[in-house]
DNA sequence: CGCATCCGTTAGTCGTAGCTTGCGTTAGTT
DNA sequence: AACTAACGCAAGCTACGACTAACGGATGCG
């Protein structure tokens, strides 16, 4: 579940993608999802199976309903992930520019 | 291209994810990610297509050989998506748990 | 108690992304 | 010029995943 890439595998569907977004706004329960959405009530929730086996998001049954909200510190993994992908093509990319190797003579706020 | 769910869509493939990586580390070209990854070289320059289409690439030609680096930039467009994106999360989490009980349900089995 | 709502699951269809193969092109080497 | 290495491109095949439809299980309400 500390797996970037198991995380990115579940938010690799476009769908998925919006159905996460709209619970980073707060919680939802599943036909209040596919309302917002063009496809099936099922679909939705097959969807947020996936969502639910990777970690992205958890469930909690509330009457009949059941209302699903976002994982935070699944978002920070991925956002963890990106972020020392992001430093280390930086300084690939400084490397390139300067023509030589850096000394990691960045400030560390 | 300032669209972060395009640059998304190309990182659905695991394969480019691992390219991306790889890249991340230093340029390379076609053949020399086709070494280290279990697919044809073929496959590898068309993961690429879909990178460079992204904008998460970009190539020049140097003799014979082609070589990829990664833009920083998406990468950075990303990265500032997915924090966005965590915040919204954390700030919902924290309007759950103060608008109702501190403690308050937890697992749902 | 029926009845409606909300949901997960399964079976089954279908589009498409990813891969290989083969070919043509360009650049470098002798 | 001939040969090789490194690519991109296009066609074709295959497998996987997203979707629908139909079902059964709970919960809530009259």
């Amino acid at each position: 579940m500390t797996n970037a890439s198991a995380l990115l595998d579940a938010l690799a569907e476009p769908t998925r993608r919006v159905i996460v977004e709209r619970l980073s706004t707060g919680p939802a329960a599943v036909t209040e999802l596919a309302r917002d959405l063009p496809i099936s009530r099922s679909a939705v929730s097959q969807h947020l199976q996936v969502l639910k086996a990777a970690g992205l998001v958890s469930d909690r049954a509330e009457g009949t309903k059941r209302v699903y909200r976002v994982n935070p510190e699944a978002l920070a993994i991925i956002r963890a992930y990106f972020d020392s992908f992001w430093q280390r093509s930086l300084a690939a990319f400084e490397q390139a520019a300067t023509g030589h190797t850096a000394t990691a003579s960045e400030e560390p706020a």
